[in-house]
DNA sequence: AAAGTCCACAACCGCGGTTGT
DNA sequence: TACAACCGCGGTTGTGGACTT
C-alpha cells in the first residue's frame, strides 16, 4: 500500500486535553493508518469520536474523518486532475462557488479537499499573476471565454487524436468524434473538429460541447456517474453506507444536460486519459494556436480596471510574454 | 553542493448545523 | 426546550520535496 504525504518519520504533537487524555497530532503513521484502516474493516465508519477511541487511537474524531475520507479510503482518485476534471471544477465553481464539497460529488473520487487546493494553487495563482481577484468579472469571464474553450479544445485534439489512431488500427472506425453537450448555464461552446485535427470553435450561449468522458461523467470506467448513483463522492455522506443527497440545482445541472456523439464508440480509447492527464494551464488557454473566439469580450473594459495587458508593455512578470500579448491584443483588437 | 524559494497537499482549526438526551 | 456532543464544511497553516540561484 502506498502511503505518502505527511506520513514520515517526523514526530507527531502530544497533545494533553482537559481529559487528560493526550492526543496525537499531525502527519499519520503508518500503524495509526492501519489501525484505522482495520478498524474501518471490521466496524464500518461513522461515529468518528468513539471510533478514535475503540480503534486506540490517539486521534481526535475529526483527524480519522479527515484521514480516512481524504487519503485510506480506497476509492480516493490521487494523480493529476485531468482536463476534464479541471473543466467540470471550472464550470461548477462558477455555479457554486467556494462549495467544495458539492463540488466534489461530481469528480468520482475526488475529495472536497484536492479540490480546493486545486483551486487554491492553479486558478488563484493565474488570478494572482494577473493582479485581479479571483471573483472578479475579468478573471471570470477569462476562464469563461479563455480557459474553458481551450479545455474544451485540447481535449477535442485528444479525442480526435485517439479517433485518428483507431482510425489507422481499423479503417472501418468512425470518422469523427463530434460530442455535443448542452447545458443550462449561460454559455456555449459550439465546437467542432474533423480528422485532420483542424479544429476550430464559437462559443455562443446555450449549450457547450464537451468530450464523451465527460459528458459520460466516467473518467475512465464504463458506467455513468451522477451523485445519486455513486457511493464515493467526497461528501461527508458515509462511504458505501449512504447516498449524498442532491440539491435541486445539482439535478437540474444533470437534467438540463442533453447528448449527441456521433462518434459511433461511446467509449473513450483508454489511452486517451493518458494523454488528458497534462495539467492545462492559463497561460496554454492564451497561447491557443487555433482558438478562434466568437463571442464578445470586453477587454477594453477589462484592461482599464486591471492591468490584464500592462500600459507600458511591461511584460515582465513571467506571464505575459510577447508573443501571449500580441495575442491577447489581437484578440481585443478584433471585437 | 548548498542555500533559498516555490509549490503541492496533508492536516488542523473554527464555525455552524444536526442529533441525541 | 435547552444543552452538549458530534459532524461536516471551508479556510488556513505547516511541511517536505522540487526547483532555482
Amino acid at each position: 500500500m502506498e502511503v505518502k504525504g505527511r506520513v514520515s518519520n517526523s514526530p507527531s504533537t502530544i497533545v494533553q486535553s482537559d481529559d487528560e487524555m493526550d492526543l496525537r497530532r499531525g502527519p499519520w503513521t503508518v500503524d495509526e493508518d492501519l489501525a484505522l484502516i482495520n478498524y474501518i474493516a471490521n466496524h464500518g465508519e461513522g461515529r468518528w469520536n468513539s471510533l478514535a477511541r475503540s480503534a486506540g487511537l490517539k486521534r481526535t474524531g475529526k483527524s480519522c474523518r479527515l484521514r480516512w475520507l481524504n487519503y485510506l479510503r480506497p476509492d480516493v482518485r490521487r494523480g493529476n486532475i485531468t482536463l476534464e476534471e479541471q473543466l467540470l471544477i471550472l464550470e461548477l465553481h462558477g455555479r457554486w462557488g467556494n462549495r467544495w464539497s458539492k463540488i466534489a460529488q461530481y469528480l468520482p473520487g475526488r475529495t472536497d479537499n484536492e479540490i480546493k487546493n486545486y483551486w487554491r494553487t492553479r486558478v488563484q495563482k493565474h488570478a494572482k499573476q494577473l493582479k485581479c481577484d479571483v471573483n472578479s468579472k475579468q478573471f471570470k469571464d477569462a476562464m469563461r471565454y479563455l480557459w474553458m474553450p481551450r479545455l474544451v479544445e485540447r481535449i477535442q485534439a485528444a479525442a480526435a487524436a485517439t479517433t485518428a489512431a483507431a482510425a489507422v488500427r481499423s479503417p472501418t472506425a468512425s470518422a469523427s468524434a463530434t460530442t455535443t453537450i448542452t447545458t443550462n448555464n449561460n454559455i456555449t461552446y459550439n465546437y467542432s473538429n474533423n480528422n485532420n485535427l483542424n479544429n476550430s470553435f464559437e462559443v455562443h450561449s446555450g449549450e457547450m460541447m464537451l468530450s464523451p468522458a465527460i459528458m459520460n461523467n466516467n473518467f475512465g470506467g464504463s458506467q455513468s456517474y451522477t451523485p445519486e448513483n455513486s457511493s464515493t463522492g467526497a461528501s461527508s455522506d458515509s462511504f458505501g453506507t449512504q447516498v449524498s443527497p442532491v440539491s435541486e440545482l445539482a439535478q437540474d445541472y444533470y437534467n438540463n444536460v442533453t447528448v449527441s456523439n456521433s462518434n459511433s464508440n461511446n467509449n473513450p480509447n483508454p489511452d486517451y486519459y493518458q494523454q488528458a492527464q497534462d495539467q492545462l494551464s492559463f497561460l496554454d488557454c492564451i497561447t491557443s494556436p487555433s482558438g478562434l473566439f466568437s463571442q464578445q469580450l470586453d477587454f477594453h473594459s477589462m484592461e482599464q480596471n486591471t492591468p490584464w495587458i500592462q500600459s507600458n508593455g511591461d511584460a515582465s512578470n513571467g506571464f505575459w510574454n510577447v508573443e501571449n500579448l500580441l495575442l491577447f491584443q489581437q484578440l481585443t483588437d478584433n471585437i
